[in-house]
RNA sequence: GUGUCCGUAGCUCAGCCGGAUAGAGCAACGGCCUUCUAAGCCGUGGGUCGGGGGUUCGAAUCCCUUCGGGCACGCCA
């Protein structure tokens, strides 16, 4: 269904052509200024100077022709000549009951569903997550679903960090503490074990050791590269712990990012285009695209019109190894030929940008991809300290993803025991499964809040409080709903039965203004790739039900239909805020 | 140095394809629970939108300039 601007203006572009003018002027706007009306038009002042008119007479001219509107209560000009507009609350109440009625609460599905490859996450295999992969996956995960939601095929690919230098680091450091291991015995031409040298707890242990190494001894760190190399060209003992480290570490990423509610389609890696990497090589250098600049292979990527010096794009580094360019380009590569996107979008550190923008360049250049395929960068912020610093631990370290979800976790668990003080009945165990929930909630919606790709302070204290622009206040808000609504059936009554009415008070309709801006959010969210459109919609929809709350007993109502449209009103609103919060990626608890 | 992003209330941030009196939240202060969850609601105070210039009937928003800060600038990812 068409959004309700559209149908607005379209309804204003026919007044403004009834009055002798041109309906473009027509358009119509959400007001600016809710004390005087709830939609303006400022097409009179627009228009003005074509028609040499005062604008306040083109304007009164238009609000004549909309003395009788069905659509329009109120429309009436102001100077210098703004259009004031209320709409008819019986109009509000059709288009809410379409709202109802159709799917997805009737937004527009686009005519050609794109397909659409989001690349976020950003895991490294055997390294531990860090805040650093916060932002990217969760952001990520929400403009995969607002995406979905918009219509479009999206696929979720984790793009793991499988093939560089942490896999040889690793390798050398077990051949260091255990040479004797099989793995290491070139002679050896037997099956390798089922079983894994080392654990999770090893492996987050044997990084860090070999990585600090690497730093201070340089032979340490030639031994790990010597490593990779091997790992990479097929060495067999090699490949067979590159396999174990795999099948032990991606358990783990799975159960931290579940912790999160962040789900990918693919668990696909830098790994998985090996193989591609010696055609692609060839042809760029067959084609000519590709040449010889201070020993490595780089395909140029300036372009007419730049205003910067953009450095060309690496392909093979002097050595002959290949980089993350190389994989990346492969990847869209293989991507290209198996999924054939229309876009592929990057969520990573905003710091990358320069980089991503040379992929992209060389990417077109070398016909990787169809002119009209979109390579997107969405580049995310840091999370800082309150000092505006990078976030870290109490002691300085950097803060490991799973310490940060417990504490988050704790936390949450902590207010909810101390709101069971003053009077809450709730048990250990259910207060410890909300204090789930809603900790993901704060973690996301804080998150989410922000502009991706701003940097921004992490606040426990604020993103766990019930109170304000954050997640546990909009779980609060639906929970409030659920609770009345459960009532409700408890006194027998049938939600599948009940009917919307017509507004009967400012607050009623100023959910109800809240409510169809539902389509415009989404598709602007979609558009724009910007989850906190869905953010702040959310809490403006929450501030309005709390509003109407306040001022409103719906239970108590004792007139039958006026009941039945409250409830209807609340079921409405409960969907849309749980349609809502499930495209920013967390769910609501019944109670809480 | 070049490029890029940012500078809005004490703090954290919206608004930025131009419109009326620049909005929230937190913090401060004051009200509202015999009534569907007070984890709520209502209200008060608080801003030369970094500075200067320009375009426009109209600028936080567009252009130029200047100051201040972040970030990035070939063999890391």
């Amino acid at each position: 269904m068409k959004k309700i601007l559209e149908l607005l203006t379209e309804e204003m572009g026919q007044a403004f052509e009834a009055a002798g003018y041109d309906g473009k002027l027509g358009r119509v706007t959400l007001s600016n200024r809710p004390d005087l009306c709830e939609f303006q038009c400022n097409g009179a002042m627009a228009g003005a100077k074509a028609y040499k008119k005062a604008p306040l007479a083109i304007a009164s001219e238009v609000a004549e022709r909309l003395a009788d509107s069905p659509v329009f209560t109120t429309a009436e000009a102001a100077a210098p000549g703004f259009l004031n507009l209320k709409v008819s609350g019986e109009y509000l109440l059709h288009y809410l009951e379409e709202m109802e009625a159709r799917p997805k609460f009737g937004l527009e599905m686009p005519e050609k569903p794109r397909e659409i490859i989001i690349d976020y996450g950003g895991a490294n295999v055997a390294k531990p997550l860090h805040v650093g992969h916060l932002r990217p996956a969760v952001i990520g995960e929400s403009v995969k679903r607002i995406c979905r939601y918009a219509g479009h095929h999206v696929t979720g690919d984790v793009h793991l960090g499988d093939w560089g230098l942490q896999m040889g680091l690793v390798i050398t450091e077990l051949k260091e503490r255990q040479p004797d291991l099989v793995y290491f015995d070139e002679s050896y031409e037997g099956e390798y074990p089922r079983e894994a040298p080392f654990t999770i707890s090893d492996l987050e242990e044997i990084y860090p050791a070999a990585s600090a190494k690497s730093k201070e001894d340089a032979d340490y760190k030639a031994r790990a590269m010597e490593a990779t190399s091997q790992m990479q060209n097929g060495l067999r003992g090699y490949r067979a712990l590159w396999r174990q480290i795999m099948d032990v570490s991606l358990p783990d990423l799975k159960k931290n990012y579940d912790s999160l509610n962040v789900e990918f389609d693919l668990w696909k890696g830098e790994s998985d285009v090996h193989g591609l990497i010696p055609d692609m090589v060839q042809y760029m250098k067959e084609e000519g695209y590709a040449h010889i600049s201070e020993g490595a292979l780089v395909v140029d990527v300036k372009e007419e019109g730049d205003t910067k010096e953009i450095p060309p794009c690496m392909i093979l580094k002097s050595n002959g190894a290949s980089l993350y360019n190389t994989t990346d380009l492969a990847t869209i590569l293989e991507r290209m030929n198996l999924y054939h996107p229309d876009q592929i979008i990057y969520v990573t550190d905003k710091r990358q940008e320069l980089y991503f923008e040379q992929v992209f360049r060389c990417a077109r250049k070398t016909k990787l991809v169809k002119p009209e395929t979109k390579l997107t960068f969405l580049g995310n912020g840091t999370v800082n300290g309150k000092d505006g610093k990078p976030f870290k631990t109490r002691e300085g370290g950097v803060m490991r993803l799973e310490t940060l979800v417990r504490e988050t976790r704790e936390e949450m668990y902590r207010k909810i025991l101390e709101s069971r003080e003053k009077g809450r009945e709730i048990s250990d165990e259910e207060a410890e499964k909300i204090a789930d929930i809603v900790a993901v909630s704060a973690l996301k919606y804080g998150d989410l809040s922000n502009q991706a790709a701003k940097d921004y302070a992490f606040d426990m204290e604020k993103f766990t409080s019930f109170e304000g622009d954050t997640g546990p206040y909009i779980l609060y808000t639906i929970t409030r709903i659920k609770s009345i609504l459960a009532k409700y059936r408890e006194q027998g009554g049938n939600l599948a039965q009940v009917v919307l009415g017509a507004p009967q008070d400012e607050a009623e309709k100023a959910l109800m203004l809240q409510l169809v801006q539902f389509h415009a959010t989404m598709e602007s969210a979609c558009e724009e790739i910007a989850p906190h459109k869905v953010c702040s919609f959310v809490y403006d929809l929450a501030n309005a039900f709390n509003h109407f709350y306040h001022g409103t007993s719906i239970l108590k109502e004792e007139n039958e239909s006026r009941r039945s449209a409250l409830i209807a009103l609340l079921v409405l609103t409960r969907d849309v805020l749980e349609a809502c919060i499930d495209v920013l990626g967390f769910g609501a608890p019944e109670r809480m």
